[in-house]
DNA sequence: TCACTCTCCGAAACCGATTTTGTTGACTTA
DNA sequence: TAAGTCAACAAAATCGGTTTCGGAGAGTGA
């Protein structure tokens, strides 16, 4: 019906009611200076034929896009952030509410991500982004601050912070954690975390050793480890800590993708996970409930994070002062059955894993 | 520097080497009717002011947006879609290369889903859709159908199919998975489906009633049950089948997250998943790898998947006949360490079961 | 030298909205 | 009754590009 690509435009509205189309444009905007009847008369032209505005041609003229950016970043073929789907999900159930589009774009490296930023901006496909897993050194924020272009991040950075922010008091979890582990009768407490130039992984390391330090347990550097974020880097992780001559105990985790390759690690050794080796994740992630033993992790609900970052950049956009929207949540101890505890001293357990790697070389190697 | 929110519009290139706008947008565009004096000229100063064209402007003219729409189903409070998020990344990796850019929207409805759709044409935001976890009569394919709307599926329908789409063959590949079962010795094979409005749902359940025809055993309906696409449902699904006088050795799930789900069933009931019970998931989630024992899956690559159809859709918006970009692809069964030979008949799986079961009332309640 | 063809580019129309400016007639107010 | 105010809308400018149209000047052929 009507023409192709049913394009009803505004003029056709002002011709149907035999008006000027600047008189639809204020009708749909709610200006007050239009007649009831006329109002009456257009509102209903619109109704009838399905009128909507396009949102190019309104986009044009408001220099508002009504669409957020988001640029996520892509590795070799590793499959996707788990925490990052959540993340889009929760901005786009949130945008939706506010009639706001998400526009999502992948980088594969630092410049990329840069490049993507300042086509979308220059294009003006987006009026902001919102900009996840920051890093401690972020040139994104350098270079959305730089550009006075409107943003909020998930996480913060080492910069002086003059832009929105959400994020997770890190340090204050992996401390707990530390203090909760030790509570169990942990006294070495491995760490497996990852780059630290993430700020989320510098802080949960900081945590880490922060907890140590309140509790006057002496710190040995052996017992941290930093591995690529991922199933894989968490079973490589926990095959160096538990291979030392004093392994820890327990295993605190930076991120649930690390704590479940540490217990493929302690499957596949024998080690009994919850007793002989306690592993604690961070990210809460659905699955981690179904592996063996259930997982016990630091939950934050990311598809939450990314609806409140949402709101806090549509505030941003609307005015507010982006200094007066940074917020930090405590992430909540899940306790599911990977801790508890510990069997065995450091040493017993190094004596049953040195015994164990001799007699089953290679076992599980994991692929690759 | 330069003026605020740093917008370069072509008027200023224009004016800065003194042509009109008109010279300068041939030159971007390619024309040839400019002498190559002046065309370096402008070229010089468009890199000099650092310009580049506004997409909304250009947009307005063209009629073209050079964005994509894919608009995901959320359920309640359920977690993102694994599958999804892999799929979503290989779409947006694919339109990184071709300049274009990915709009993401969500819908909890049907309903909520056509209105999405109708409100991105109508704005205008996109030139085409790709749409996702097709359903056998699925509203969306009518909808876009009628309106002649560019769009690509993954995933076919029952509809006869006029436009673009890229399928794997689930019939095959779980006609195949009931034969290697077969093969193994299992003869009882369960089967865990999802709902059957879902086309891929349909497939792989007609794939297993197939499978067992093509073989001459008896098919009895007691095995099949019909879940929630979770871990839930898969760990539903196995307490029903295997709950039976005489439950299937074999389980073959129609997702990866169903599987998973099953296998903690099996792991509470100290039941031996690979030899007490064989266990079969689908979609290679890397996940997999990690759980006890490893999960034997059919595979694609979801991420192959975004990218083939991403071209495919901008073969449609190019004008090649969608009836001619129609692909299927066969899924590769993934062995790890979750099938095997069975250990027990059914008649000995069952009592075995059922002595655990009233051993340990309630225990495994899988909270809510 | 005149008419004709090209090459190259300026001017203006156009895309579809929003917003500013201006106009008309009715109604006040002194 | 003249001047001023106000409501209600038309007309035109504008956003930043693309595309059409047309014209000036150089080159060509007769």
């Amino acid at each position: 019906m009507s023409r192709l690509r049913g394009s009803v435009t505004i003029d056709d509205v002002a011709r149907h009611v035999g008006v000027a189309k600047g008189t639809v444009s204020r009708v749909l905007n709610n200006y007050t200076d239009i007649s009831d009847a006329t109002r009456e008369r257009i509102l209903k032209a619109v109704k009838e034929l399905g009128y909507q505005p396009s949102a190019t041609a309104r986009n044009l003229k408001r220099g508002r896009q009504d669409t957020l950016g988001i640029v996520i970043p892509v590795g070799h073929g590793s499959g996707a952030d788990p925490f990052l789907a959540e993340f889009i999900d929760g901005i786009a159930r949130a945008l939706d509410e506010l009639g706001l589009d998400l526009l999502v774009t992948t980088a594969h490296s630092r410049e990329h991500m840069i490049e993507t930023l300042q086509r979308l901006i220059a294009r003006r496909k987006v009026d902001g982004f919102i900009i996840t897993r920051t890093e401690v050194n972020d040139p994104r924020i350098a270079y959305l601050s730089e550009q006075g272009f409107p943003f909020v991040t998930h996480g913060r950075s080492s910069l002086p912070a003059k832009h929105a922010w959400f994020d997770i008091d890190n340090e204050t979890a992996f401390a707990d954690g530390v203090r909760h582990l030790y509570s169990l009768g942990h006294e070495r407490i491995g760490f497996v975390g990852g780059s630290l130039e993430l700020n989320f992984a510098l802080q949960r390391r900081n945590g880490y050793r922060h907890g140590l330090l309140s509790l006057g347990v002496t710190q040995d550097r052996e017992l941290e480890t930093l591995q690529d974020l991922n199933e894989k880097g968490g079973y490589a992780g926990a095959k160096e800590l538990l291979s030392l001559d004093q392994p820890p105990t327990a295993l605190l985790c930076a991120t649930d993708a690390l704590a479940i390759g540490a217990i493929r690690f302690c499957r596949e050794h024998d080690l009994k996970v919850g007793s002989d080796v306690t592993v604690i994740g961070y990210d809460g992630l659905p699955v981690g409930d179904y592996i063996d033993p259930p997982l016990t992790t630091f939950s934050q609900s990311a598809q939450e994070a990314g609806g409140r970052v949402s709101r806090m950049l549509i505030d941003v956009l609307d005015g507010k002062d982006p200094t007066s929207l940074q917020a930090l949540a405590q992430a909540t101890l899940t306790r599911r059955s990977s801790d508890g505890a510990p069997s065995k001293t450091s040493e017993a357990l190094g004596v049953a894993l040195r015994f164990r790697l001799n007699q089953q070389p290679n076992y599980g190697n994991n692929g690759e």
